[in-house]
DNA sequence: CGGACAACCTGGCGGC
DNA sequence: TGCCGCCAGGTTGTCC
């Protein structure tokens, strides 16, 4: 989202063309392009895992899930089919293109009068001080699941996803497999904390790029040569405990941890 | 509430 | 080289 701010804010729609209608999650490809064709972009934020436009009228929001990318080049001929997995094309009023590529059309744009009408439901956000350690205890002590799969949970917390739901247990040093409402103060309030790291740490070097994912300008992130237990499994774990990284099914994901570090 | 599983999709990789 | 099965950073809906 930062990396694309300066080059969409303040700028207008003129013009929208869809290659794949079921991208847009809200309406049909005719009917998106007349809405936003003419609103300007005032903001772009981010809420948990959503890029949310704050148009003239509308809120866009945008979801890349797992190989969705956005960026913005110096609008090309058509026949430049330099990235067969385009979705949808914005033209700018700056004569740019804003894209939103996709090569596994999982990723999906809302246009909608209120953000919240998407983001409504999310849990709180790690990294503002509507998280804290008190609401987090709160909320856990009533839930009996496993640990990981509440952290994936967008409505419980918003933003964490798997790879830093793997990181932030190991970090805490938390079995995966533990019950919510099994976890003592102490492992609360180091969860609460490695949560905020990790994701932290993730945002500085600009995310992961193991394997789709791009920044606007192309480049891949760096977060993927500082990760300490996901993808590692039969490699050493890194707090020098002898021990293997284990890699486990649960709730078909895979997880990564370490079974002596991890409790 | 929660667990299991299918569905949405395509591409990359390892194995044969 | 080709084919096959498996895996992938996410979310939603259905069934039990």
């Amino acid at each position: 989202m930062r990396g694309l701010r300066g080059g969409v804010v303040g700028q207008i729609f003129t013009r929208i063309d869809t290659y794949w209608p079921r991208t847009i999650a809200t309406e049909t490809p005719d009917k998106f392009s007349a809405q936003l064709v003419g609103q300007a972009v005032r903001r772009l934020d981010r809420r948990g895992k959503y890029i949310v436009f704050t148009l003239t009228r509308d809120s866009m929001l945008v979801h890349l899930k797992m190989t969705g990318r956005l960026y913005v080049v110096s609008a090309p001929a058509p026949s430049a089919k330099e990235d067969r997995w385009v979705r949808i094309a914005f033209q700018m009023s700056n004569g740019q293109e804003l894209r939103f590529s996709d090569a596994r059309k999982f990723g999906r744009v809302y246009l909608v009068a209120n953000a919240e009408d998407v983001v409504g439901k999310l849990g709180p956000e790690p990294l503002s001080r509507s998280f804290s350690v008190e609401t987090f205890q709160n909320r856990l002590a009533t839930r009996k699941g496993a640990i990981k799969q509440l952290l994936l949970n967008q409505n419980f917390v918003a933003g964490i996803g798997n790879i830093y739901a793997d990181e932030a247990l190991w970090l805490s040093r938390i079995d995966p497999r533990r019950k919510a409402d099994t976890l003592r103060q102490s492992e609360i309030a180091a969860l609460f904390e490695a949560i905020r790291t990790v994701l932290k740490k993730g945002i500085a070097f600009e995310g992961a790029s193991i394997n789709w994912y791009r920044k606007p300008d192309g480049s891949p992130g760096e977060s993927q040569n500082h990760l300490n237990v996901y993808g590692r499994e039969n490699q050493p774990c890194l707090n020098h405990c002898n021990t293997m990284i284990t890699k486990i099914w649960l709730g078909q994901r895979g997880t990564h941890f370490c079974p002596s570090c991890q409790k």
